[in-house]
Parts: C-alpha cells; structure tokens; sequence
DNA sequence: CATGAATGAGATTTCATTCAT
DNA sequence: TATGAATGAAATCTCATTCAT
C-alpha cells in the first residue's frame, strides 16, 4: 500500500471515528442534557474508551459546541435550500416540514431545543442563539411565504410571526415522544393547515 | 412568649423555609435540569448556606422528587376543577388556559416539560410519570369538551385527540421563553380557536 | 426563697444537667465509639436541646475528656479501697471483682475499653492512657496479691503479670455482650480461680 | 503485547489495587473503627487518590461491608479446617491457635471485634453478625472437642460454653495491643490449659 | 490509534458548633 | 437556662480529563 493511501485509510479511520462520536453525543446529549450526559455515557453508546473522546475533541464542552454548530448549519443549509425546491410555495415549504418531520431528525431537535432553552450549557452555546435567533432561520423562508400568501395558498397576516409559530409548533411536537404511543405525529397536512387556514 | 405560641412560631419558620427552598429550586430545576442545578447555586437562590437544604430535605432527590410530586398535584386539582368553573363548556377551558398561561406558572410548567422528557432524572420521576402519563390528566376535561361539541360550541372529531394536541401546543409555547420578546404568547382566543376551528 | 437558696437551687439544676449529659454521652460513647457518637444523639438521649451541651461542656471532645478522666478516677479510687475493704487478700479481690463486674459498670467499661484501644480518639485521651496503663492502676493490688500468695491463698507467678491476665480478661468478658444471651457472664468463683489456680 | 496478556495484565492490575485498598482499610478500620476512618485515611495508607477507591466500591459502606463478609468467610473456612489437621484433637486446636495468634491477623480480629460489638456500623454488618453468632462459628470444634474429653485430652464440661469463652478470651487477647509492651501474647500452652486444667 | 486505570477538582452530604429567640 | 434553626468546615462521592501502556 502507497504512503498516500495509507494516509487516505487513517483519515478515513478518523473521520470516522469523529462522525461515531458525535452521533452518539447527539443521542446522549438531547436525551439527558449537556450537564446531564456523562463523557463515559457517550463512550458506551459509540463502543468506544472514554480516553478516545479527548483524541477527536478536546472537551465534552467543545464536542458540545460542534454538535450544536454543525446542527445550527444543517438547519440554515436546509431552510435557505427551500426556494430551490420544486413547485408551488405551498408545495415547497409542504416538502419541507416532511423533511423535519422525519424521525432522523428527532435527537437533532431535542438537542437544539435544550440547548436553546436550557441554561446549563457551555457560554458560547448561549451566544450562538443570540446571535442567530429562530427568527433569522426563519428570514429565507419569508419570501416564499409571501409568495403563497399573494397566490392565495397562504391565509394573510404577518408573515414572520404566522411562521414563528409555525416553527415553534413543529418544533414542540418534535419532541413530544409520548405522543407518539398514543396517536403518532399529527399528519403533514393537518399541520399546513395553520399556514392555509 | 407562651410556649404555644413558641411553637407556632417555629412551625411558621420551618414552614416558610421550606417553601422558600422549594420555590429557589423550582426555579433552578426549571431552568437549567436536574443534574444542572447544583445545590449551591439553590441555596444561593434561597439566600441559605448549602446545609440548610438538608434540614427540609433528605437529598437533592428527594427536594426534585417533591417539587414534581406537588406540582403534579396542583395540575391535577386544577383539571379537575375546570368543569366546576362558571359558565358554558368553552368559557370554563377558556378560564382554564387563562389560569395555565399565567406567568408565575411558567417555571412550574418548564419543570414538569424537562421531568417528563429529560433522561436524566431520578428513577422515581420516571415513573410518576408513566404511572399519570398526560392522557390522564387530561381525563375531566373530556367529558366537558364533549358537551361543548354537542352544544356547538367545539368542533368535531376525537375529544382526546384533539386536547392532547392542544394541552401539548399550549406546554410548548409555554416553555419558549424566546417568542415572548418579538410577539409574546398568542392570545388565548387563537388558541382557543384550535378547539373551535 | 432567700438569694442564696436560690443560688443553691440553679447549682443544682446546673450539677444534675451535668449529670444528665454525662450519663447519656457514658452510653453513646460506650456503644458508638467517639467519631461514631453525634452529639445531636448525645441530645437525644438526655432529652434535650442540641446546643444544651454546649453550656456545660465546650467541645464533644471536653465531654469525651471530662468522661474518661472522671472514669479513670473512679476506677484509681475504687482500686486503692481495695486494700481497706474486709476480708482476707482473697475476699478482698473477690469483692473487687463482684464490683466490678456490676452490671452498672458495663458503659463505664466499653467505653475505656474503646478510649485506650481505638485510634479515632483525642490526643489528649491517647495521653491520659499513656501516662496511667493498666498497670499503674494494678499497682495498688499488687501488695494485696502478694500477701495472698504467701499465705497461699493465690498461685505463685509475677504478680505483676498474673494480675494484668486476669484484669484483661475480666475486661473483655465485660464487653461480650453476646454472650450474656447464651450463658451470661462465667461466675465469680470460676474467674478467681485464673489466681489461685 | 498480545491483546490477551493485555487483558490479563488489566485484569491483574484490578485484583492488586482492590486488595491493596483492603489492606489499607482493613488496618485503619481495625485501628479507628468504622466511623472513625476516613476515606482520606484509607487513600493515603494505600498510597493511591481518593476517587479510586470508588472505582472499585461503590462506597465506603460496601468496602466495609465485603472486608467483615470476606473475613468472616476466612474464619468459617478455618475452622472447618481444623478437624483435617493432623494430630491429635489437643494437636489440632493447638495448631488452630497458634494459626489465630499470628500477628497477620491482629487487625482482622480488631475489625471483626470492633463490626461486632460496635453500634456505629453499616444495618447490614450487623445483620451478619446476628445470622451468624459466633456460636455458629464455634460448631466445627464441637466434635473435635468432644473428642478430645474422650480421650481425656481436655477437661469435661459443656463443651459450647468452655470453647465460647476460650474463643472470647483469645480474641481479647489479641486485641489489647498494650499487653505486647511488656509481657506479649501469652504463651500457646498456658492458653490451652484453659482447656486442658 | 486505542485503552482504561488513575487523578483531582468540584459536587453532594454530614455534623459540631453558634446564635437569635 | 433552654431551644432548635442556621452555618460552614470537613467528609463522602462523582466525573471530566490525563497518561502509562
């Protein structure tokens, strides 16, 4: 074997390696809380020594961090791609609450949302919501609602504050697992409903 | 100072600081979780030393485990009420989310959110909460909303579908402190417009 | 009632208070050890207040002190009449021994037992022990012990160390406890025959 | 290294530090008693941090706990064994006592005295004592004793009783330190006269 | 790179002692 | 004098992080 692909392999390994462990900080950390979640918890969820961490991160706080950060750039990644959907604005922003929806993304969410709320994560976590409130993740989707509203999809109103909700809602029923036994996650269109009606 | 009245007066005291340590760690479990409240910062809360704590309660368990337990119970009793309220069907749950979305509840209701969801709670939470999961709260409010349907009032459909739904929307907005500085809670007749359609 | 009476009156109450905490510590200490002995228990036992003790004793160490000077006294003393009381050498011990093994001395007992064996105790108590060992409180006997054996009432041997044994013995008969249940303590007579063999 | 002899090398390391902290608190509970020792103590004798004690229990309490059922399970064991020595009955018990007066077991002694006859340890050590008295332990040298007044080896007598006070009296024997000073241990064979005489 | 034993700073809990009443 | 609520220093215990292998 080549040098270079030696050296290709054990990037691989570490990348990895990286991905494993902030998959399973993901787990951990939306299902206990920063403060919550212990370093060795995450090390049995990623099959991996506690001592591992600390070679692809330098702390539980900075593994935090990333994960909210990498998170925060999914979100706005996702949500500035809207436009660029095919259809109608209605159809659009239809695709992608279907897109949230989907149980991948749960622990995504429920960290995001305890990391938003709770007060016993890592300072800079704090600033990175001040600095990017939902209200600017929800900027590149105004347009498109506005779009609707001038068609008629969309029933009338401020636009900014109908989605605000709009968000806020999805958001919340995200992370209410219990529901789930009961009646499951109310279904797309019922949802639209709040933007329509 | 008679004796009686010594003891009365003791009584008050220990009454009082209990209540106060109660309402400094409602606060702080509200708002940063259990494993991140750290009996310091309660006691700082309370205005106490550290020691204190353990006079009123036998660990910070115990002290968590009581707040969720009489809280719990306060939930229930004002359920149970609501058909006691003056008025017809929609303005006794009109009163009622009037009474829920009143800000001194606000911690409280941060509190059982994180309880019920958090991982990271003691055992005997857990299973408060399996034992009342939310439907069972919800229990005495049917019967009312079902007259409201009968009379008009409500809309159709299934009764505790559509309030578990409506009791999880009004939780979630509850707890997102975020909105109340651009647009503040919805106004109760929105919501209430959940029910009505 | 006359000032001085009156005087009399809170000496009084100030010598049985005294009293009342010695005896309660006597029990604690004897049965719990003095790290294992919590001055709230010490309380307890006497009826009354926690902080009560310390208007009579400056420390739970002064107490522990205080107790083991006065037992180590009352011992010495008890030690030295051995030589005026009635009888011959051997009636004289055998009396000693019947005093001894009182049931009243039981606590009196386990507690030095525990003062001079166990580490966890104040220096200065190490030291009281150092400069009074068992056998300096043996001295006043060995005269008596001797005069015994020439008149052949006891076995021939150093008294010194006969009577070390058989003081040793007599100690750790008294602190079995357990086995009071199944047989009680071995009969005088039995014991004295360790001295005339 | 082979990851096998890796894995044994981890698995020895595991077995000398869990002996080494028994050691260390074997000795500073025998010499300061249960209450009296402090984890700090037990660090420091075994010359390791203090977190590390609980890698290997889960508390003080159960380090206590597993050394008195250890040592418990010692002694039962070594008594059973006394009727497979070789020699006569007299031999056997004389060899037995001999194996009890090593200096090696003077704090195993001094801690099984102490977990037995003190108030201030763990409900469950207390448990075990009362489940099994000493009496229990003293059954396997019945036979043998019985034995032995057949043969006219020792004097006639309730067999339980004359051995429950030997055992007592050994075992006070062994724990008054003080003694070693001036005159150490008595000689075996003046102790076993207290079988013999 | 990977492991997990070991550390030590910090959290929880206990308890001798003080102090307002 | 007597009480018991309150304190704070010290003990027990936890866990993020380091380090020898």
């Amino acid at each position: 074997m080549s040098p270079l692909n030696r050296q290709q392999q054990l990037d691989q390994i570490r990348d990895e390696r990286r991905e494993q462990i902030k998959q399973a900080a993901l787990k951990m950390f939306a299902c206990r809380g920063y403060t919550g979640t212990k370093t060795s918890m995450i090390a049995k969820e990623a099959s991996i020594s506690e001592g591992l961490i600390y070679r692809y991160f330098n702390s539980k706080e900075e593994l935090f961090i990333t994960l909210v950060q990498e998170l925060m750039e999914e979100a706005r990644s996702e949500l500035e791609n809207v436009g660029f959907l095919p259809g109608t604005p209605f159809e659009q922003i239809r695709t992608l609450t279907i897109n949230i929806l989907d149980e991948d993304n749960i622990h995504a969410f429920m960290l995001m949302e305890r990391a938003r709320k709770a007060d016993d994560v890592p300072e800079k976590v704090t600033q990175i919501f001040e600095g990017v409130s939902t209200n600017v993740l929800i900027e590149p989707i105004i347009p498109i609602f506005v779009k609707g509203q001038q068609s008629g999809e969309f029933s009338p109103g401020e636009p900014r504050r109908i989605l605000s909700w709009y968000f806020t809602i999805i958001n919340s029923l995200l992370t209410q697992e219990e529901m789930d036994e009961e009646y499951g996650l109310p279904d797309v269109d019922v949802l639209m409903r709040i933007l329509t009606k």
